[in-house]
DNA sequence: CCGCATCCCTGAGGATACTG
DNA sequence: CAGTATCCTCAGGGATGCGG
């Protein structure tokens, strides 16, 4: 479909963020990093994802090798969910990322409100 | 049991990460890292945005007060957007972040050609 | 217990046309 | 120049049911 295309900043990077950065993910890899997980486990601790997007976001993890997914062939199957190497240098990054949302949560919070009340003064 | 802080993940975390981390955001706030821009040098620099997605970021963007919306009534009205102080505080986050994938692309890719191997021979 | 398949709905985002 | 308004598409993701 499309050609050759012209890349802004780093396409391919923009769509590796976009995989690990989404919804999902950071609660997941956040509660692996603390213990292999099995699916069941994962619903529980996220409680507000579905079981589709659960298990999509899963299989996007693994294929970008940030877990891996470990079949134990007992009596009714289990899945063992973990962090991989290259899953745990994603660590430091998102930690800085959420200390930068925490830290400056409050001045968004100002700006917020500070746009919604600007909304008039604004003619344009 | 380690002493190390625990990350957090809450709903206004994760919003204000959606806000911040999304499709045109990061090439939008790295041009403005550079330079102010006008909103059709904005669409020059990124060629692939449209109008609507344009201004639909930079709005966000505004409103959670990592960039400036300055209108300057000349003749044929005039826009400029700049970045933040709160803005320019996002650059290291980002940058460890683009670090990051810069640094881990080839494992990705490798991981990736993997699972797509794999996907064959398990026939799952 | 794990997770794939289906239907359905919502909403982000592209294309296009039109104003101040 | 800097948007707003309208239409349309299509992927994401909720709900439910089935299969290994």
């Amino acid at each position: 479909m499309d050609t050759d295309e012209e890349l802004v900043i780093d396409a391919p990077h923009r769509e590796l963020l976009d995989q690990i950065l989404d919804k999902w993910s950071l609660g997941i890899l956040n509660e692996l990093c603390e213990r292999p997980c099995r699916f069941n486990e994962l619903r529980r601790a996220i409680p507000q994802v579905t079981q589709k997007s659960l298990t999509a976001t899963l299989r996007r993890l693994e294929r970008n090798g940030v877990i891996e997914r470990k079949v134990v062939s007992t009596r009714p199957v289990a899945v063992m969910y973990l962090i991989t190497p290259l899953g745990k240098t994603l660590r430091h990054p998102v930690d800085v990322l959420l200390a930068w949302a925490s830290q400056n949560m409050p001045a968004v919070e100002r700006a917020r409100r500070d746009f919604e009340a600007r909304g008039e003064t604004d003619g344009l």
